[in-house]
RNA sequence: GGAGAGGUGGCAGAGUGGUCGAAUGCACCGGAUUCGAAAUCCGGCAUAGUGCUUGCACUAUCGGGGGUUCGAAUCCCCCCCUCUCCGCCA
């Protein structure tokens, strides 16, 4: 049964749905009060006559397949005995066109509903605040006290050209705007950053550290999120394959089709890597200096943990981030999103926001986000319990993930908050043994 | 870039038009045997979807897509990937 193949459901869970369909079937009000939170309108009714329309079709179309299955062995058989086949023939020609038909209209509207449920974001969790906005995010706690400057700070941008080390018309020579040239200590301090958070998840938070392709194909992208919605932020090559946007890519897609043992669970790994950003629809924003830029450097922690653990597992990944902040001595506060200003992925995203003297406001430095099981269902990662010694059912794990942190920003951070009347910057203690022990950067 | 080989269940590996969702082996789970273990024997062991009388039935899946046929893992076309050799190369 080649012909007019249908994809009978797999399809739908595997490559389309990201919310639970099984949900959508049994609570749609439900489903549609959460994306309300988020100020989207679900088309129930909408939903209703598609899924009523592709349950008819399938069980019909399903009745024809186990005919024709049927009267083909029927005839497999009386060939092997060398009977007269013609009856049996004549019979199972008679579906052809009808089951053609089914099939093709069952194609038909499981890819209506495939398109319907891929543009529905994740659901927010309970407790995440309501609201429309970044203006109805709400701080969760604060951390460090911004210095008290008893002259205007210099922002990065001001400070990094002074010391001759950060160069933005080179990089405009180079290639476009939004990339940088950094040289000398500075280059170096950057690299300390990466080095450091690195060590430190490694080493004392869990995490094992991967090193991952920064080119990945549309399959990965897919898995978390970023296609098909988000193309225009990507950066394509002409091979077919993207930069990637963020490790979370990468990462996350290690486990994509695969079912793991629950011992495993949880698995948390760190990778350093670029990350490329088209950053279409932002012109005119940050337009200065470093904060918003097509190439920049993150160390990003991703984890893989069962259901329940999961809100668990997003405190204390976010526990991670701080940590790092709070070793380099930088102000911050943890903010935790509103369902309006959720990613489509997210269920739940605290982000971190450090204190930047040069613009005299937090900006955020880290986003930790909890997807549940949003991003497994589309990857198809699974893990299976045992239980009573039996091998249990594969079900779908939670994923997670945060910026350990965003690198070049977390240098902004460091010139602007360490900087010195005379220009020069004081190097944090934490960073020193990277950097053969320099206490502070200042103009040759 | 050139030449060749190949993609089948957790793994290895048969299967070239018909009771094939797929032999066999390994691994794994249960049972028998044993004081216990090993060995041996017996049984089980893919994923997803749909329906309902929730335990059964049905459907789909042998790299992906399309085609031929009453019927495809098996035949035809296109694409992808892997491996080997050569060339190039950090």
């Amino acid at each position: 049964m080649r012909r007019a193949r249908v994809e009978l459901g797999a399809s739908l869970q595997t490559r389309a749905a990201m919310l639970d369909i099984q949900l959508l079937r049994k609570d749609l009000a439900q489903v549609a009060q959460r994306l309300a939170a988020r100020d989207i309108t679900l088309d129930s009714a909408r939903f209703e006559a598609l899924e009523g329309e592709r349950k008819a079709i399938q069980v019909h179309t399903q009745e024809l397949q186990a005919k024709r299955n049927q009267l083909s062995k029927q005839i497999g058989m009386a060939k092997g005995k060398g009977e007269d086949t013609s009856a049996l023939m004549a019979e199972v020609g008679g579906l052809g066109d009808e089951l053609k038909a089914a099939e093709e209209r069952l194609a038909a509207i499981q890819e209506d509903l495939s398109a319907m449920l891929l543009t529905l974001p994740n659901l927010p969790h309970e407790s995440v605040p309501a609201g429309r906005d970044d203006k109805d995010n709400e701080e969760v706690r604060r951390w460090g006290t911004p210095r008290e400057f008893p002259y205007p700070p210099l922002d990065h941008v001001d400070l990094g050209e002074n010391l001759e080390m950060l160069d933005f018309p080179t990089a405009v020579k180079l290639t476009t705007s939004r990339f940088v040239l950094m040289r000398g200590q500075l280059a170096r301090l950057h690299r300390a950053l990466a080095q450091f958070m690195l060590d430190v998840h490694s080493r004392e938070h869990g995490y094992e550290e991967v090193y991952v392709p920064y080119l990945v194909n549309a399959d990965s992208m897919r898995g978390t999120g970023q296609l098909p919605k988000f193309e225009e932020d990507l950066f394509k090559l002409s091979n077919g394959l993207y930069l990637i946007p963020t490790a979370e890519v990468p990462v996350t897609n290690i486990v994509r089709d695969e079912i793991l043992p629950a011992d495993n669970l949880p698995i948390k790994l760190v990778a350093h890597t670029p990350c490329f950003r088209s950053e279409a629809g932002s012109y005119g924003k940050d337009t200065r200096g470093m904060i918003r830029q097509h190439q920049f450097d993150k160390v990003e922690m991703v984890q893989f943990v069962k259901p329940e653990d999961s809100y668990a597992a997003l405190e204390e990944l976010t526990g991670h981030a701080e940590d790092i902040l709070q070793r380099l001595g930088l102000p911050y506060r943890v903010v935790a999103l509103c369902a309006g200003d959720l990613g489509f992925s997210s269920a739940k995203t605290y982000d971190l926001e450090v204190w930047l003297p040069g613009q005299n406001t937090y900006r955020e430095i880290s986003s930790c986000s909890n997807f549940e099981a949003f991003q497994a269902r589309r990857m198809q990662a699974r893990y299976r319990t045992e239980k009573d010694g039996k091998p249990g059912k594969p079900e779908l794990l939670h994923t997670l993930n945060g910026s350990g942190l965003a690198v070049g920003r977390c240098l902004v951070a460091v010139l602007e908050n360490y900087q010195n009347p005379d220009g020069s910057v004081t190097i944090p203690e934490v960073l020193r043994p990277y950097l053969g022990g320099l206490e502070r950067i200042a103009r040759r």
